[in-house]
DNA sequence: TAGATTGTTAATCGATTAACAATC
DNA sequence: TAGATTGTTAATCGATTAACAATC
């Protein structure tokens, strides 16, 4: 197996769909799935799937496929699904609370605590989370060490929670904002949403022709 | 300029950034930048963005460089954000609240209608957008005829929507469910979001080293 | 004109696919 | 053993970067 900080980007974005087509075989009781069969239902060649196993250091039997449960748990241990990583999600608004109410027991997070600025959210709890005041933020991160932050705010304040964050320790984001954090904080490890960036690319394949 | 529907992947992909760093530079009053300069604010190389543009269709001066104003306006035909595209929301949940809470002014939608089987939602409306049963929506498209739909749904409903909704004509989609849209739909235009995908990629990104 | 910067071609790099020997 | 399928190497393809002539 390659070292796994060796994964090229493209190798890392195909990773969470096989566990996904992964775990739906297992569901349906599959144990034994074959590079050609996977890649018929994935609609991807049977070629890649073999160069990223191999990259991911997935091996499977000559002549016979590959062990279905042998490959979620793996993929499932690279993924780091099974250590639970502690976050605070910043901003408890429309999407803060859609992003609260994800289940989180099987993606390898555990939201404790939300953050927001609206005095009328703080004290009050989404799925269990209690809000705090945004401006406790400080004395809460130097308590608690929270592995990972969700931005759920507004791009223009985003740019300042986000270096209280980064000072206190906070290096790991989730980033729902427009705010560029990797170019700022080339350190930082950042996976970011954008719904607009994402709904404009709709807008382009709706338009064309 | 190629054909719009030569674009790569690729291309597409990063259309929406030029867009927004763009707009951040048109509204700080800038209104002349050189392929340099803006390779280094979004931190890539000025080869790529002088071939993107041309890609795109894109001219600037030679000696002088590009004009933001007129980029910004040939990016947003490019994207068809000035079309306005009607769209429906099924289900109205935390995600789809979140979603239909967006702005759409600017980025070439308007959710015409919300969907949901939840009786206790049905004739609410959210960000004033009208609640309706989940099994009118046979009745609804056939009459309205939405050009997309944002399925903000659990992925064991989605297959059924969909093929619902394909049948009687639409074929773009806004998905967050994981259902698999396009391999059964060949001709479908769909972009996903895939939120666990990317809380996935953040979990490996932490978990790494 | 001289300097700057585009637009394009060619070179490089990386990712995907094809082929097939190894082997279960 | 024969058939199937992996694992890996080589070939192809596409995307990114470098270089520089064209030209404002």
């Amino acid at each position: 197996m390659k070292d796994k900080s060796e994964l090229s980007y493209s190798n890392i974005v195909r990773l969470p769909r096989y566990y996904r087509f992964l775990s739906m075989l297992s569901k349906q009781g599959k144990d034994k799935i074959s590079s050609a069969a996977l890649a018929e239902i994935m609609g991807v060649t049977s070629s890649q799937i073999r160069q990223d196993f191999s990259c991911f250091g997935l091996s499977g039997q000559q002549g016979y496929g590959y062990s279905v449960s042998q490959l979620l748990s793996e993929i499932g241990i690279l993924l780091g699904l099974s250590e639970k990583k502690s976050a605070i999600l910043i901003g408890a608004g429309n999407i803060g609370t859609a992003v609260a109410n994800l289940s989180y027991d099987d993606k390898g997070f555990e939201i404790k605590a939300a953050f927001d600025k609206d005095k009328s959210l703080i004290g009050k709890s989404i799925n269990g989370i209690r809000i705090l005041d945004i401006s406790s933020i400080g004395e809460y991160v130097k308590n608690a060490i929270p592995e990972c932050a969700f931005l759920c705010i507004p791009e223009d304040s985003a740019p300042e929670i986000v270096r209280e964050l980064y000072e206190l320790g906070v290096k790991c984001f989730w980033n729902f904002s427009h705010y560029d954090i990797k170019t700022e904080y080339t350190d930082a490890k950042v996976e970011n949403v954008h719904l607009g960036d994402s709904l404009m690319r709709l807008s382009y394949l709706m338009s064309k022709q």
